[in-house]
DNA sequence: GGGTATCTGTTCACTTGTGCACACATTTCC
DNA sequence: GGAAATGTGTGCACAAGTGAACAGATACCC
């Protein structure tokens, strides 16, 4: 049987791998910034002031509540853009960045963005694409929510891993997650996601061979109940 | 006590409710199209080829899974956009569109919208604020499904339905809305509205006079436990 | 190498949410 | 005005999810 290729796998790519650095050439006044794996780009209730462009990376886009529980909303990599809340106004952070592997992203100040948007086309083409790609995809997530139980969506959280490990025809190997960052990703508990990986590995969808590895169209069954 | 101002009304009320139609001095090609309420201005599965630009009215945003569960996943009005996925490339449309009131909208082309980001900077400039704002609510309705309980959904979801009618005070009266069209926008089921609204009415946070009115403080304790 | 921090597997009482059913009320429309 | 459609109030058996605990397994650091 010949995987079925996600609809959405070309807008995704065009953010998320054609990383030549056009902003070079386009006078886009900017700094750069490394991050270590774990370092924090911005917390949740900083003063918001500038937007940031990966090239080189992960990023982890988390939010917390009062009661101190940690949802994660987005996973970002290069050719995205974090914290363009700002230029929609928001005075401070709504939620924390965190480098999830050693990372290099452009800082462009707001007022700079805004400039540049009006005057390198190529430039406000990208910032486009990447905010409908982006709400696309938050749209799904939002519907998942509203749909799918938690064994679907970690079901689907693990497939959507996936396109950032390795590819070896129909098995990934997926970059090292704990299950309590599943489950924050997945919005449930940790002993939830413990219990549905166990059942996945009993039913041959999952292996541990060194890293996870995931049997894409096996899991997939999962999604379709 | 003062009633808090919530930080969004600002960014807010910029996207809808500013509706001198610059899109008229913009040369900006589109018709204009007139949907009754309830009438459908696109369905899921259409080809997607048109972006709408909500004028008058309001539109209900749905999904619908493959078991004929429905979800609402946005209420738009003037000045907010619809149908924008087409931008990012999606060859059909992955939700259904219907007025929820008397509706005015522009229709505009696909490639007319291309040309017009690149030559209209009032134009750009307003689709890029639409999208910062819509993206930052989505993205607060997922922290809300990942994060609270259905009771306190409730609660925000009357909450930011109660900006859309008429305000009067402390209190607000709520545009006509079903408690099965309720369930759908917070993700559970109709037994569970029914019984939370009667629990808020009885601990007077809501009232049936003619119409729905909340109380916005007291309704907004429910949100902070 | 040994201690420490982090991750996993597992259990369990308890809470929340689902899906259905059915009676009654209200609106809509010929 | 009366039938049909739509919305509301309620109950209840059952399913799903939570949160907290604790023991064993790994990884990480000095």
């Amino acid at each position: 049987m010949v995987p079925k290729r996600p609809k959405r796998a070309k807008a995704a790519s065009k953010g998320l791998f054609n990383t030549q650095d056009f902003l070079e050439s386009a006078g886009v006044a900017r700094k750069v910034a490394e991050f270590k794996k774990k370092e924090t780009i911005f917390s949740q209730g900083d003063p918001c002031r500038s937007v940031f462009y990966i090239q080189k990376g992960g990023v982890r886009l988390s939010v917390v509540n009062e009661s101190g529980k940690e949802a994660v909303v987005a996973v970002l990599g290069p050719g995205d853009f974090v914290g363009e809340g700002c230029l929609a106004g928001q005075p401070i952070r709504i939620g924390t960045a965190t480098a999830i592997a050693p990372t290099i992203a452009l800082v462009i100040e707001k007022s700079e963005m805004v400039r540049v948007l009006h005057s390198e086309h190529e430039f406000s083409d990208r910032f486009i694409s990447f905010m409908l790609a982006r709400n696309i995809r938050i749209e799904e997530d939002l519907v998942d929510q509203l749909f799918n139980s938690s064994e679907k969506r970690l079901a689907r959280t693990l497939l959507l891993l996936a396109r950032y490990g390795k590819e070896d025809k129909l098995q990934r190997v997926l970059p090292k997650v704990s299950q309590e960052m599943l489950a924050e990703m997945v919005g449930t508990t940790r002993s939830r996601v413990n219990f549905f990986m166990n059942k996945f590995r009993k039913l041959g969808f999952i292996k541990y061979n060194g890293g996870l590895q995931i049997d894409n169209s096996l899991l997939s069954v999962v999604l379709h109940e």
